[in-house]
DNA sequence: ATCCAGGAAAACG
DNA sequence: CGTTTTCATGGA
């Protein structure tokens, strides 16, 4: 089985990074095997202390897809500004944010509104089930991610089955909106953060918090900073102690938090969310 | 039962 | 323009 060595200056955590809520599709057995299936392959992976093992894909795209190529170290030194983002990265060394195929991340943040993460997982297992052309890996039954004319195709009868609720439309009016998927991601990809998000939140279904997970966790804009409940009250607890909590968050709070976290943090502030957000309580 | 979860659209002033 | 209401689902 083919194998990627860790050295010592290239921290990482297979465990961290599969399990801190970035994705929604990876499942780990009892032994440490995460299975996943990335784009069109079922991909078997687990970390021993400095190897990281795996099969179904080539060592070149397990480093894309885990970011192996990020100076971990030196993002890590830049948002470390303060004593609780240094709790946070202390108890999640070696977390990194993947590179998600964009289409599946604008689908899922689009199902991951007002839900819990189990809600979530389940959402998107039923529309890969549904839609996505079946792989058999081990004996088992596993799906790609459908492409957006597959969702659209047979109206919105199919949808019905994924228990998506009010999203449902959102879902399929988008999938209707992305005819081309990898023109629209060059599209996305092409533009700086804010006019990409400003594109991204054309889309139904794709507020702020959606548009900012989509461009932190598919196209690398590290100076997204996603805001929901939990990040909201751990900004609000230890940043801006005098944004008032009780009304849900405004348009307005939510810029005020993003271009705090923005000067606060710097460039890679959107690092410093994913490490706060994976340490929360709760 | 009641409240909450990786919120956003639509309706309302 | 900013603010409030409504929207399904499952877990605690």
């Amino acid at each position: 089985m083919p194998k990627i060595s860790l050295s010592a200056d290239l921290p990482f955590s297979l465990d961290q990074t599969l399990g801190c809520g970035q994705v929604f599709r990876w499942e780990r057995t009892e032994e440490g095997w995460w299975y996943g299936v990335v784009g069109g392959r079922v991909i078997k992976i687990r970390q021993d202390e400095s190897n990281l093992i795996f099969e179904g894909a080539k060592t070149a795209f397990i480093s894309h897809y885990f970011s192996l190529d990020l100076d971990l170290e030196q993002v890590i030194k830049t948002i470390d500004q303060d004593q609780f983002i240094h709790a946070a990265i202390s108890r999640c060394t070696g977390l990194r944010l993947v590179r998600q195929p964009p289409w599946e991340c604008t689908v899922s943040y689009i199902c991951s509104t007002n839900s819990n993460i189990p809600t979530i997982r389940r959402r998107i297992a039923f529309i890969a089930e549904r839609f996505g052309k079946v792989i058999e890996f081990e004996g088992k039954k596993y799906y790609t991610f459908p492409d957006p004319s597959s969702i659209s195709y047979e109206g919105n009868d199919g949808l019905t089955e994924c228990m998506l609720g009010y999203r449902q439309p959102y879902v399929f009016r988008t999938s209707c909106s992305v005819t081309d998927e990898k023109q629209w991601e060059e599209t996305i990809r092409r533009l700086p953060y804010e006019d990409a998000r400003k594109e991204l939140m054309k889309l139904h279904g794709v507020g702020p918090k959606a548009a900012d997970c989509i461009l932190l966790f598919s196209f690398q804009k590290y100076e997204a900073f996603p805001v929901d409940v939990w990040i909201r009250r751990i900004m609000q607890q230890n940043y801006i102690k005098t944004l008032d909590l009780k009304a849900g968050l405004t348009n307005r709070d939510y810029d005020t938090i993003r271009r705090f976290a923005r000067k606060h943090f710097g460039e890679y502030c959107g690092y410093a969310q994913e490490y706060l957000y994976a340490a929360r309580e709760g």
